[in-house]
DNA sequence: TCTACTCTCTCTAGTCACTAGAGCTTCAAG
DNA sequence: CTTGAAGCTCTAGTGACTAGAGAGAGTAGA
């Protein structure tokens, strides 16, 4: 039996978020010692490694969510789940053309100005206010 | 003189977005219409573009800020701004080394299953139950 | 001038995925 | 039996918006 405690050491996930993790229907409420404390099985610690590693990937609650109530029903197709994994994996690489467009504005920002005139004609204002030098387009909000 | 709908027209930011900036003292409160309406003029337009285009590239408000700042103090050296330029780009690269390193992981996922499987098998749900058969570590979180 | 309609106002609350803190109780080692 | 770490619940805060309610203001056409 686990403690809160030793699952987020065990897990690297922090005691609150695993509480929260439990709030949000993720996990499992697990049993309570008579003082009222969690405790843990080893199904509570697969769960909660499972969550972390869906977490690191970028997956979303809700996401996760739904890959959990697969998991709880092996009966069903897998196909929503390799979807899901589809979907992520199309978001990250979405991201990644974003993030690569802007590293391209901000270096041209960066090494225009040698940070050595006064911020009356500096190179990152100027460029920061318009966006007519931009040779890409990266419009859309940075929700990266 | 704007009103707050032409200048969300004019730069892409949507009205309640202008009124929290204005709120978060990125935008200065402009002028009122007798009937309590906010009227801006070209500068309060050029001030708004200025924080879209830094917004576009991942700069925070607070970062905003500073630059803003600096904007209103020509006098003084300009080398915060390209520091602050540079701590982006460094942060939009290790965005895309931990991004490209979850695609690697979710296209190895994603193309492990077909989707035609019972869920009691399936590549994506045991690829995320562990973490063994990573090739890299994505550990640490998914701020990206 | 009247009407109709869109725009704008303030205010509160919700989003996501946590994180921090207060104030209390329980557990485990010595 | 004492002490100190670890646990409990609850509320509120984070960042950068977004949504909605309910009211007032501005404007174009009749």
């Amino acid at each position: 039996m686990y403690s809160i405690g030793d699952l987020s050491r065990r897990t690297g996930v922090k005691v609150p978020t695993i509480r929260y993790y439990e709030q949000m229907g993720l996990l499992q409420a697990p049993e309570r010692t008579q003082g009222n404390q969690r405790r843990y099985g080893k199904s509570g610690l697969a769960r909660l490694g499972f969550i972390r590693h869906a977490r690191d990937l970028g997956f979303s609650i809700e996401a996760i969510s739904a890959l959990i109530g697969l998991q709880d029903h092996p009966d069903h197709s897998c196909e929503p789940a390799t979807s899901l994994a589809r979907t992520q994996l199309e978001d990250v690489r979405s991201r990644i053309r974003r993030l690569q467009s802007l590293e391209v504005e901000l270096t041209r920002i960066a090494e225009g100005c040698q940070g050595d005139g006064r911020s009356s004609d500096c190179y990152v204002l100027d460029s920061l206010a318009s966006h007519e030098f931009c040779t890409s387009d990266h419009k859309g909000g940075a929700g990266l």
